[in-house]
DNA sequence: CGAACCTCCTGCGGGC
DNA sequence: TGCCCGCAGGAGGTTC
């Protein structure tokens, strides 16, 4: 489920009330996420958050010990703050005590996420995050950077984009979205991408990130941001989800197949 | 090194 | 109605 745009969505629900916030206590109801969830994080008590940023799709949760905590939420994870009181739902598998009137909940039935601790000082240099491309918004993620890449590589264009260590960020949903703006047939081996269509799907991805943040993701599931609305980007996918629908574009019917063992859908018609 | 496949887990929808 | 199967938005690990 949540991609950038989704785990952005999250980091903007949660950073207002989070920031400056003291973390009383961890309750952990199940600690075997994708990894078990270490003790460090299970006795963290009394201490405040200094800061929180987004790096790929990883949060990181500056606090005052010195220590930053890395939540990744995986396919089906998700953070909402709850009162107390509020029932309790299966897979609320670690909550955040806040004060009288807030908990922070972090919901993953799938269990695919995961809760780490790092030093502040090293937390960009964990294993998981060292190795990571460009963000997608930002100017190293350029026509110049993707020609070079996708000229010395032999796999489909889909699958190099959807490759975190090429850029971050970019998940099945926005690799098709962005492919089919780019009038590029996902199957096409990134070393034949004209140079010119490399160009358009620097800017597709570009575009289509900013505007799903904009709309505060995509909900096809349960995805919910953190104030428990649903993100309102589903509305405009094209290709996504939609098997033998009219393309908007030309009315062709979208076409599944499968690449890197996902669906992908496309327009023959469009995308070639 | 790069590419392809396997894997973790639960929930849901389709088909019978 | 209910059961079974396949599939789902991620991505590290393994194997070749």
């Amino acid at each position: 489920m949540p991609e950038l745009p989704e785990v952005e969505t999250t980091l903007r629900g949660i950073s207002p009330h989070l920031l400056n916030q003291k973390i009383e206590a961890i309750t952990v109801n199940q600690p075997q996420l994708r990894w078990l969830i270490p003790d460090s994080v299970i006795q963290l008590a009394n201490v405040t958050v200094i800061s929180l940023e987004r790096r790929a799709k990883y949060l990181l949760i500056q606090m005052d010990n010195q220590q930053s905590l890395i939540i990744h939420l995986g396919m089906s994870g998700s953070l909402r703050f709850c009162h107390p009181s509020d029932e309790r739902r299966k897979h609320d598998h670690v909550i955040f005590h806040l004060n009288d009137t807030q908990e922070l909940r972090y919901h993953d039935p799938r269990r695919f996420g995961c809760f780490l601790m790092e030093p502040t000082t090293s937390v960009f240099e964990h294993p998981l995050l060292i190795k990571l491309g460009p963000e997608p918004l930002c100017s190293d993620f350029n026509p110049d950077y993707l020609i070079a890449l996708a000229k010395k590589r032999h796999k489909s264009i889909k699958t190099l984009i959807m490759d975190q260590h090429v850029v971050v960020g970019v998940g099945n949903i926005y690799a098709c979205e962005a492919l089919f703006s780019a009038g590029i047939h996902p199957a096409t081996i990134c070393n034949k991408v004209p140079t010119k269509k490399l160009k358009a799907l620097v800017s597709a991805i570009h575009e289509i990130l900013t505007a799903a943040i904009a709309q505060g993701g995509t909900t096809l599931k349960d995805f919910v941001q953190s104030d428990h609305q649903p993100g309102y980007f589903a509305q405009q996918l094209c290709v996504y989800g939609r098997a033998n629908q009219p393309c908007p574009t030309c009315d062709t019917e979208i076409t599944v197949m499968t690449l890197g063992q996902r669906s992908t859908f496309y327009c023959s018609t469009c995308q070639k």
